[in-house]
RNA sequence: GCGGGCGUGAUGGAAUGGUAGACAUAUCAGACUUAAAAUCUGAAGGGCGUAUGCCCGUGUGGGUUCGAGUCCCACCGCCCGCACCA
């Protein structure tokens, strides 16, 4: 009897399938295609455990559908320009080029052993010249059918680095490497035309029915599509009228002040005007740019001293103020402010000192509004006072239609549909990123390259053979000696080329598309495109729900148009799964401050330190190297074979939610591998004659297939585990005959087969399967053998369960009536008492209801 | 602030509106062993009871239903996202 060596098996069948070939997907035509891919990684240089769980699960799918005759596409590639390379650089020397392919070298290595379905033969990096010369291309294709273009934008602006921070990097309103306080800062910028898609992103978010709803609600409340009055203030200083965009036109007689943001055109001339304004509205920019950093900023305003005439009441005047809160971005970055029914608006009005007018209240309370604005859902009814459109009870939404109908008919003000969705901002003013192809001419102004002069690199060192000095602040493009130097392409002159490079969400845009073709010598190639496409299956984490999905889903629209892909992949995820984090206890205990101290699992037994000390345990964390939770699936690996990680991480939690690794339930996990190959190998040595018990466990082995399958196929991955390990209990148990049990194992085996390959292939060849477990046929179940001939039928009196009987599966209604009201229990229950209504669901339940 | 999600034994979780707790971990008991490990068998939501049984139980409070973990309303708690992280 041989034992399970996880290691040996796993490195021999690995080789097996190289040597075969069976991964390589090829463009054959008597197959139905599948295309299953996982968002792809950041070369960190460690994988880890959710690494481990987002590819093992689209591993099983893939290996599934080979075995179910289809012809599969599960590729690999690196997300591999970004930040953490130029921060390595900046933090330890080297060269962000150097850092990524090294990581992307140990990765792979990392990777290879877990035994994934992957063509390795169409691996590639966005930061490939290869890769990122087509995305060029790309570029200057969108260019050219006006879906790129540059305007001013704000960013987070380093004042002590003089440098553009991402979001992350700013804490508590401070630069992360410098601790200056963060401003916020316009500089021009390239931008995606994504918002000329609104209403398409948005109406096709119906078309994907195998989407997550939770994903396509998140996309719907991105996009923001509103519908409001658009309505121009007459200012009493007889300048041009500010023109307001608001939702809720309804609530006009409340209001009580018009606000433009501190980047609004008047703004902006005043604070060029007058010293005061420049200083009040450099303390708004103080602070982020997040959303979040300016909605709960406290609220700041300054009155200009400008007045507005009111648009129903021309003795009406009203002052305007500049506010923090209010975003340029949205709408006409210009609002009027209704405090009673906007808790932002009251919270600046109680703060300044301005009027708060109620304009409805509900139908059975006329408190007027304090500290808390009202702000009933707007399918509420609510009663208004003095409404101008004549309103006396309306919900909010027929407030607002009447509201909109009556300015129109007034003439002035005017319905309008706004969406949220802004452009896309593709500029970074970073080194390690796609080059921008454009350069910019004294004479031509702003000039595409040429397709012919891609790609455009980017310089690894100084052109004389030093290298680039990563620790100074700044983008290393703009201070090259001579990269930016070159020729005009349209008039040949002495030009510069642009020196932003792009967002890497552009690179993972259509990566998706590259592996169809990832050799192409265009960015793609329409007839593999046409064969490929679309991404059956997408895997990936929910935090990709809104950016990277719905970028995607602008790119392929793009491409379409610029004839980069066939219209049919303008939706490029017919499928999308948003798998869960793996996550770990964290172990902490207190220094003599009261600050937390961490420690490594490995440092901790039965709750105690080596030492006796106490152990705080935080259950369900999120693995992060500085919180010490991190388990590394290499050492895993090399402990207990990739089958137990892969089998581990899809066993204790659905899918889409989070699960927790535990040390106990690792070792769990190859305690049953071992089981089942100790099961295998006692089959393979014993010679027990056919017999009774046979049929039964045959039955239960198509139970298994039905009930696995199912599982695999609808991502219920933990309910196929737990499927498995109860017919694997049952196969321990059985006293059938060798033959039986030899095909209960194989079809074990082969079910296992997507979750454990290894150990399945080595099962397969012990149990005199033929050739790989891999590429032979998914076992199908037997309808016939599905079925019971009886049933056990719960019966309750009242809801409440008393007893079951046990009938045929096809016993009449009344039959099983009287069966259910003759048995001890249900007697002793009625006491007496005559049943009003027998409710019976055939192989169901039965009540009784007295 | 806005938006989204999740609450079931000691723990991870299962349950087309139909026997709540499948399967697994941890725990306990037994077998094997000189002993331990490994393995095998079994117990187990809480309470009462020798027991056939009975009562309670899916975050809290209401509602719909013959029947609610599941559907509806309100509340409480926790987690995630918010446009330059990938």
């Amino acid at each position: 009897m041989s034992r399970y060596s996880a290691n040996e098996i796993e490195a021999k069948w690995q080789e097996a399938w190289d040597k075969a070939g069976i991964f390589v997907a090829n463009h054959k035509a008597d197959k139905p295609k599948y295309y299953v891919l996982e968002m792809f990684p950041y070369p960190s240089g460690r994988i880890h455990m959710g690494h481990v769980r987002n590819y093992t699960m689209g591993d099983v799918i893939a290996r599934h559908k080979l075995a179910t005759g289809h012809n599969v596409l599960h590729p690999m590639g690196w997300d591999a320009f970004g930040m953490p390379a130029e921060n390595a650089a900046m933090a330890s020397g080297g060269h962000p080029k150097d850092w990524t392919y090294s990581n992307i070298a140990d990765m792979r290595g990392q990777m290879k052993p877990l035994g994934l379905s992957i063509d390795w033969s169409r691996e590639f990096a966005t930061c490939d010249p290869e890769y990122y010369g087509q995305q060029q291309a790309l570029f200057l294709d969108m260019l050219e059918a006006g879906l790129v273009y540059r305007k001013n934008a704000v960013v987070n602006w380093d004042p002590v680095d003089m440098t553009v921070l991402a979001n992350e990097q700013v804490e508590n309103g401070r630069g992360w490497r410098s601790g200056a306080l963060v401003e916020r800062r316009e500089l021009t910028q390239w931008f995606f035309k994504i918002s000329d898609y609104s209403e398409e992103l948005l109406s096709a978010l119906d078309t994907l029915d195998n989407w997550p709803a939770k994903v396509r609600l998140m996309q719907e409340n991105w996009i923001g599509k509103s519908r409001g009055l658009q309505f121009g203030f007459e200012r009493t200083d007889g300048e041009e009228p500010i023109t307001v965009y608001t939702t809720r036109p309804d609530t006009l007689m409340g209001a009580s002040f018009v606000g433009i943001s501190p980047d609004h055109p008047i703004a902006k001339q005043l604070e060029a005007e007058s010293p005061e304004v420049a200083e009040f509205v450099a303390e708004c920019r103080k602070g982020g740019t997040t959303e979040e950093a300016i909605e709960t900023a406290e609220k700041l305003g300054y009155d200009t001293g400008i007045k507005v005439k009111h648009p129903l009441d021309p003795n009406w005047e009203l002052p305007v103020w500049i506010a923090n809160f209010i975003l340029m971005d949205y709408g006409t970055g210009a609002i009027f402010a209704c405090p009673a029914h906007d808790q932002r608006d009251l919270d600046f009005c109680r703060k300044y000192d301005l009027p708060v007018i109620d304009t409805f209240f509900a139908l059975e309370d006329d408190t007027p509004v304090d500290k808390i604005a009202f702000v009933p859902p707007k399918t509420e009814k609510v009663r208004w006072v003095n409404h101008f459109a004549g309103l006396t009870e309306a919900t909010g939404d027929e407030a607002i239609n009447a509201t909109v109908d009556f300015a129109e008919k007034a003439g002035w003000g005017e319905g309008v549909t706004k969406y949220r969705l802004r452009d896309w901002g593709l500029s970074r003013q970073r080194y390690w990123g796609c080059p921008i192809p454009v350069v910019h001419c004294d004479t031509c102004g702003t000039v595409p390259e040429k397709k012919e002069n891609l790609p455009i690199q980017l310089p690894y060192d100084n052109g004389d053979g030093n290298p680039i000095d990563f620790s100074i602040p700044g983008n290393p493009l703009d201070r090259h000696p001579n990269w930016r130097d070159c020729a005009c392409p349209a008039c040949g002159a002495p030009a510069k080329r642009e020196t932003d490079t792009m967002d890497t969400f552009v690179d993972s845009s259509w990566y998706f598309a590259r592996f169809t073709a990832p050799r192409a010598e265009t960015p793609t190639d329409l007839a593999e495109a046409e064969y490929w496409m679309n991404v059956d299956q997408y895997i990936g984490g929910i935090e990709h729900a809104i950016l990277h999905l719905l970028y995607s889903r602008f790119f392929a629209r793009a491409m379409n148009v610029t004839g980069n892909l066939p219209k049919k992949a303008i939706e490029p995820f017919d499928a999308l799964f948003t798998q869960g984090m793996v996550t770990h206890e964290i172990y902490q205990t207190r220094d003599k401050n009261d600050r937390p101290v961490y420690h490594l699992p490995e440092e901790v037994t039965d709750g105690k330190l080596a030492d006796g000390t106490e152990v705080e345990i935080i259950p369900s964390a999120k693995m992060s190297k500085s919180k010490k939770n991190v388990v590394d699936p290499v050492s895993i690996i090399s402990a207990f074979g990739a089958d137990t990680a892969r089998w581990f991480v899809l066993s204790d939690s659905p899918p889409e939610r989070d699960v927790e690794w535990t040390a106990s339930g690792a070792e769990a996990a190859f305690k049953h591998l071992s089981r089942v190959h100790r099961i295998a190998s006692e089959i393979v040595d014993s010679d027990i004659p056919a017999n009774a018990e046979d049929k039964i466990l045959l039955r239960e082995m198509h139970k298994a297939i039905h009930d696995v399958s199912g599982g695999v196929e609808s991502f219920g991955f933990n309910a196929s585990i737990a499927k498995l390990y109860a017919f694997t209990n049952t196969l321990a148990k059985s006293k059938a005959g060798t033959d039986a049990k030899r095909q209960a194992a194989k079809t074990l085996a082969q079910l296992m087969s997507p979750m454990t390959p290894h150990l399945s292939e080595e099962l397969w060849q012990m149990l005199g399967g033929e050739g790989l477990v891999a590429t032979a046929p998914w076992p199908v179940a037997d309808e016939a053998m599905l079925v019971d001939d009886t049933v056990t039928l719960p019966i309750q009196v009242n809801g409440k369960r008393r007893a079951e009987i046990s009938v045929a599966k096809d016993l009449p209604k009344d039959e099983v009536e009287k069966l259910a009201l003759s048995t001890e229990a249900v007697q002793r229950a009625l006491d007496g008492a005559t049943p009003k209504k027998v409710i019976v669901v055939p192989g169901r339940i039965v009540n009784v209801v007295v």
